[in-house]
DNA sequence: AGTAGAATAGACCAACTGGTCTGTTTATTT
DNA sequence: AAATAAACAGACCAGTTGGTCTATTCTACT
């Protein structure tokens, strides 16, 4: 399954997709980058499509293992919703940083049913997955609603930073999270005594 | 400037745009839906480029004049910026939804300097001055941040309405709203304790 | 050493891309 | 009625698209 060419295929594909774009960049464009032949790339994925759907599925493998990752460090489910926030804003500041590559596939296959599209929903109930799995933790009330709600915030964090390539939307974005978590928090208990007391240290990145 | 020719184009070119994206669809394809010769697009907007560019403007002055219209009718600030999102709600709704087609733009044109990204930018811009304007007359404190983040959180309701096509993301986005600006509210009136002091210190749009 | 499978270059394909040019017809204005 | 401008159909263009096919070379296992 994993060979070194359909490795190189993978990496420069990506990289062409997030930098010029699915349908703008041709099938060339890749070959020449990743110096393979064509039959190459039709041997291993069949259609530029599936090429494309197996980038997306690479690209979201990835991406929720690096935040797996970083959220590992952190005991707290509280601070682990946070810190992808956090790593969120590490990203947008990044040099390469060119937005969120399953936004612009959802984006260029308006059809849902095309099978990019259908990775980029899979990658977004992945990430709502995650967000579910530390409100759970957490013990915050209404977690499943709570968990979309930060899905969709970073998807609007997302949105906004490809546009204006700056941290900030990040930082709003935790700051957003922060207050949903507390107020999640405080209306299961009483509430004027909520349980955290927060004066969470802001990053300073 | 406005011929009906050329209102045709622009209607035809917009649904076209909107339901299969800038790229897969072809000049010929509004041509023939708009029932026009060819050298009539290129005379009145001289390359397809431009022709996204216009579209992408009107579509801007529809949506907001029509943001504003149902705004108007609202007389406290705050339940104006309720509406939004309540227009946000019955637009996801709507048959024919497809997503944003800002949104769309900036994706498929991912070079920040070409016409279409620009346009798309100007139309966020403008966004958020209407929540700006907003956030201004309720009389809440850090209106700029606040604006931010309504058009931020817009943007994600946007964005996951085109994955998931209910109306959810929309009055998810109308909760987080109404907490910010509950938020935003107390805050104002007790200024003396302010809750998390250096968070909003931080934010600079 | 021999052989099977992977990878190669590159010719080739029809379809389509955005865009130009021409010569004619239709409306509008004087 | 004449003149001006807009819109017309459609031929034409070079370049590119995703994809196929062939014939050859490389590489790894038995």
């Amino acid at each position: 399954m994993a060979s070194p060419k359909r490795d190189r295929l993978l990496n420069c594909a990506r990289h062409l997709f997030e930098t010029e774009g699915f349908h703008t960049t041709g099938i060339d464009r890749i070959l020449e980058e990743a110096g393979v032949a064509k039959m190459t790339l039709y041997n291993n994925f069949g259609s530029k499509d599936m090429l494309i759907v197996a980038v997306l599925n690479r690209a979201s493998d990835d991406m929720l293992q690096k935040l797996e990752g970083t959220v590992s460090h952190l005991n707290d489910p509280y601070e682990q919703i946070l810190g992808i926030f956090d790593a969120l804003a590490g990203w947008y500041s990044s040099e390469d940083f060119c937005g969120c590559m399953f936004q612009a596939a959802v984006a260029e296959f308006p059809d849902p049913e095309s099978e990019p599209a259908m990775a980029a929903r899979r990658h977004l109930m992945r990430l709502t997955e995650l967000f579910l799995d530390m409100t759970r933790r957490a013990e915050l009330n209404d977690a499943e609603t709570l968990a979309s709600m930060l899905a969709m915030i970073a998807s609007g964090a997302n949105c906004t930073a490809r546009q204006i390539r700056t941290q900030t939307p990040a930082l709003h974005a935790r700051q957003i999270a922060e207050i949903l978590l507390e107020r999640a928090c405080s209306r299961r208990l009483s509430p004027d005594n909520p349980i955290r007391p927060q004066a969470t240290k802001l990053q300073t990145l």
